[in-house]
RNA sequence: CGGGGCGUAGCGCAGCCUGGUUAGCGCACUUGAUUUGGGAUCAAGGGGUCGUGAGUUCUAAUCCCACCGCCCCGACCA
């Protein structure tokens, strides 16, 4: 009988294991705003983290900053059809200017009703396409390669924290190119972009993958995704990059002239990774106890807690722990300076342990003055609770990078494993069926299949609550039988239950 | 929008059925003492429009009515 920092545990039921581990790493909380979050300083730590790594990558493939209103005229977005479609019932519309005394019930009432109705952005394709249409002249022009860090507001029906909530920050890249296979592969740098973020910054081993048509973005040719699976096996899209060919620049009227003097329509993309990844990332890694962060995501790397009994000790211990932290700082571990906090709170160590481990930093290091006479410390990492072990100082310094690099690729490694192992390989419609309704002997995971990329599956999957996830790019070479309508020529596709 | 549940201290709850002292408990918080190497102990404190409004009554957290809000299940989820 252990007991375990967070209740309940994920076996005993995961959904509420995940709001206690938020809870309890303070990372965010619901706000009086219907379906709105507060982020905390420890989760928006975390996101700052994302923001500043994705951030170089991006400029680092050309692509520069700007920003855009949040405010959309209504008549921006119904210009594209199945982009009106797909948008319409979740935005939030802003009709008036200003507030008045409401003389009949009191407090205030809106007034100044405006002439045409704003949207607040669900996503910014149509009103950055409305900029690109002015900034595009020449193919001199392109390619244009944009990002916007930004918050968007779709009115999800329920919501959860970090995973689906209103009001989300993100980021939404937008592309302009001549041709279509510079527009492709712009899609694809960024889906692998994404995905070797993902994989080495959070640990978390991603599928990347074509959306099957009925899957897409409403308006896109096509959609790429990263896909991730989470602890009880439910599938996570993590992060999404559309081509979309020349739809918005035919509704927003992006056009330029070419080297021979023809006026073509620009060939676009947009792409976006959000604070889901938060969502992702805790359900990835965190345990029984809480938040589990690999090291190059964890706001602090090493959090040093100083042991004292009287204030002569407290002014020894201290200074030790102060320069132990400077030697730390000194060195860098994946192009960063290394994170470490002293705290020297003055509330009992046992709760002052268990606070950090609940937020998941990656390892905590007790100083007291038996360690200070032997020049040793005891360190104790977040994966492997319970293996608190004395380490000398100097090993400490000399290892301290290789230590969050192990941690760093064992928490990958073992999710890897873990996901891999829960890849199933179905070959009918009755085997699907069966392993969705768990009468195979299998918990859960994600089903491969030959499946053929046409809205008619979705008739077989739907009733079974499940989703089809994507047809994975490493395995487009091969085709086969689609289990569902028999056709040929059909590629691999994941299904599964999903978030 | 349908079905169910809940609004009492920052959080979690009891009290309501059967109306009756000053509305209580746990956690958290403050102060003091003793403690301190894996969730300390004791003592003393602070903190309440009992969701809102109207009603029944000598008396309402408790009974009746209306409204508001939240949660769960379903529909929805690019």
């Amino acid at each position: 009988m252990q007991k375990t920092a967070i209740t309940p545990t994920r076996e005993q039921n995961y959904p509420e294991w995940y709001q206690q581990v938020i809870s309890a790493a303070d990372l965010a909380e619901n706000s009086a705003v219907r379906g709105c979050m507060v982020i905390k300083p420890w989760g928006y730590a975390i996101w700052e983290l994302m923001q500043q790594d994705l951030d170089k990558r991006f400029k680092k493939t050309g692509h520069v900053n700007a920003y855009f209103p949040l405010l959309i005229p209504l008549s921006y977005l119904e210009k594209e059809a199945e982009h009106v479609e797909g948008f319409a019932k979740e935005c939030a519309v802003v009709t008036h200017h200003r507030l008045v005394a409401d003389e009949e019930n009191g407090g205030l009432k809106p007034d100044g009703e405006l002439e045409e109705p704003l949207i607040i952005r669900p996503t910014s394709e149509t009103i950055i396409g409305e900029s690109f249409a002015k900034w595009i002249k020449s193919y001199r022009d392109l390619p244009l390669l944009i990002n916007q860090w930004a918050n968007v507001m779709r009115w999800e029906m329920r919501t959860r924290l970090f995973l689906r909530t209103s009001e989300f920050l993100w980021q939404e890249g937008h592309t302009a190119h001549a041709d279509a296979d510079q527009a492709l592969l712009e899609t694809k740098l960024i889906l692998d972009l994404y995905a070797d973020f993902a994989e080495q910054v959070l640990a978390m081993p991603v599928i990347k993958g074509e959306k099957p048509c009925f899957e897409r973005f409403p308006g896109a040719v096509s959609t790429y995704c990263i896909e991730a699976m989470m602890q009880d096996c439910k599938a996570l899209q993590a992060g999404t990059s559309h081509f979309l060919g020349q739809n918005f620049a035919k509704s927003s009227g992006i056009q330029y002239q070419n080297k021979e003097g023809e006026l073509e329509h620009a060939w676009t993309t947009s792409w976006g990774v959000s604070t889901r990844l938060i969502g992702g990332l805790i359900m990835t890694h965190s345990d029984d106890n809480g938040l589990v962060l690999p090291p190059r995501i964890a706001p602090q790397q090493f959090v040093i807690q100083p042991i004292y009994r009287n204030e002569e000790q407290q002014q020894i211990v201290l200074n030790y722990c102060q320069k132990l932290k400077t030697d730390l700082e000194q060195q860098s571990f994946a192009g960063n300076e290394i994170r470490v906090l002293i705290d020297d709170r003055d509330i009992a160590g046992g709760s002052k342990s268990w606070e950090w481990i609940k937020k998941g930093v990656p390892f905590r290091i007790e100083v007291g003055m038996r360690d200070i006479e032997k020049n040793s410390l005891m360190l104790a990492p977040r994966d492997s609770i319970g293996n608190k072990q004395a380490i000398s100082r100097d090993d400490l310094i000399q290892n301290a990078v290789t230590l969050l690099m192990t941690m760093q690729d064992n928490l990958f490694n073992k999710a890897r494993q873990f996901r891999d192992s829960k890849i199933y390989s179905i070959n009918s419609l009755s085997e699907f069926t069966q392993f969705f309704a768990g009468e195979l002997n299998i918990d859960s995971g994600f089903a491969s299949a030959y499946a053929c990329d046409e809205v008619q599956i979705e008739q077989f999957i739907k009733p079974l609550k499940v989703t089809a996830r994507c047809m994975p790019l490493a395995e487009n070479q091969e085709t086969g039988v689609c289990i569902f309508t028999g056709n040929t020529n059909a590629k691999k596709m994941i299904f599964a239950k999903s978030y």
